[in-house]
DNA sequence: GCTCGTCTGTGCGCTGGCGAACAAACATAT
DNA sequence: ATATGTTTGTTCGCCAGCGCACAGACGAGC
């Protein structure tokens, strides 16, 4: 969309703002105010960005990076509710006036985000403009994941939970592999560790996927979303309905019409 | 918190603006320019707001009726992703941008609601005033709701969640009367009929709840707790502390410190 | 009264997922 | 090469919830 030459992060090459699609998305005028305070930041795999109950001190943007929003229960159970990657943003409740979640926020792919201090990403929400827009409308996008997440726990077999998981990260990432131990696939879906090995040694067998000790690659992905589930698709339809408006947006211009 | 003379609406005396916790919220500039588009309606048990993929002509503050916000699969299977009652409005997707969601919004428990047509709630919406800050604040205790929802599907007996779902009815009715079948609770849950019967049975022999045909009453609310999952204490805190801040809002004030 | 439709109770057999316990394969560091 | 820790594979008993089928119980209407 934006053919302006873009400012580079200082040292290193490849990565850029634009590897975030909401950072892509905003008009050069936002861009000016908002780009000064970004910091690329290492994920690593593993990391908490926000415990339960925590107060925000930034938002992230993650470009190669996933980061799984996860409920973890009383006994220790876990059950994922949603997931971001370089098409959003971690810290919505922010914005949206509640400052912190009952819920963690864990890096569930290592690599990089862009942090943003809250304060900034206050003010410029608080300007009421394009970012402002475009977040609310992430906002929706992520609540229908969330539902989705909900319908799907309680009706759809590991099996093709599982293929919903592998699938919403493969978009997420540049490539064909994934790197995951089933021990955490597990505690994303809220289900036993060799639950999820049944279901991975399946699609293995049926040369969909392969794996070796934390390591994934897709090998089928048609087959994949055959086998998977009709959530995926309805979500992927929905946001991208949500994020058609995007590409369409003039500069400063309003979602409302 | 506001002791100025109300406008009533015209032919009924009790039902009045103030029983929706929104509407009750809003200072009296953003009053009077809403008031006057409101309308009040009468939801009948099992009436569809919106269905599926729906694009929203007008949102719905419920005074003392329910609406369930269901996701419908395509075997016909559903699952109640969130609940809204006199807390809050159908009909988030409308100003987050979206205009549709893919849930259906349906008539849970019978009784009267505020209908606001979408392009007042729009501009009012626009504004960026309180009633923005507010709406933005009850969609993320909405938020809060599905995440939950999400993890007692994965994790919880219909025991469990059967109060869970008694509870939050509960306490968006006057009394302790609710009136709905075990097969419209099995589909709200997502579960069998016969579940919810076993579930229900159960209570009523622990003289915890009492019903026939149709008809639930509640006779000990707290064993009704007691016997609940974590979830619903979750949400409602959660809630508490967003709501905490209507209360506090000064007119015409701003949640952004 | 009686009938019919709705709502609730109960009893099957089945299966997906759970919990626990253990074995095998592999990676890395020493 | 060996040892150690991690990751994956396999088994077994168990149970919550499912799908199905049918029986009673109640209420509204004729």
């Amino acid at each position: 969309m934006f053919k302006k030459p873009e400012p580079k992060c200082e040292g290193c090459e490849s990565p850029c703002f634009q590897d975030n699609l909401l950072l892509k998305a905003i008009s050069a005028e936002v861009r000016e105010r908002i780009y000064p305070h970004l910091k690329l930041t290492e994920l690593p795999l593993g990391d908490v960005l926000y415990e339960s109950g925590d107060v925000m001190e930034s938002v992230y943007f993650p470009t190669n990076s996933i980061v799984s929003m996860l409920y973890v229960m009383e006994d220790g159970r876990s059950a994922e509710i949603s997931v971001v990657g370089n098409e959003g943003i971690v810290g919505i409740a922010l914005f949206m006036g509640g400052l912190s979640t009952p819920s963690r926020a864990i890096v569930q792919s290592a690599g990089q985000a862009y942090r943003l201090d809250s304060k900034h990403l206050k003010a410029e929400f608080s300007r009421h403009g394009e970012l402002h827009h475009l977040l609310l409308r992430y906002t929706q996008a992520l609540i229908t994941q969330m539902a989705q997440t909900a319908a799907c726990n309680r009706h759809h077999s590991i099996d093709q939970q599982l293929c919903r998981w592998l699938l919403l990260s493969m978009d997420r990432l540049k490539g064909d592999q994934l790197d995951m131990t089933q021990e955490l696939i597990a505690n994303m879906l809220g289900v036993r560790r060799e639950g999820v090995t049944e279901a991975a040694s399946k699609l293995q067998s049926a040369g969909i996927i392969q794996y070796q000790r934390g390591h994934i690659r897709v090998l089928d992905r048609p087959e994949l979303e055959r086998r998977c589930c009709e959530c995926y698709a309805v979500v992927k339809k929905e946001s991208d309905r949500l994020f058609e408006a995007f590409s369409y947006l003039p500069e400063g211009g309003s979602f409302h019409s």
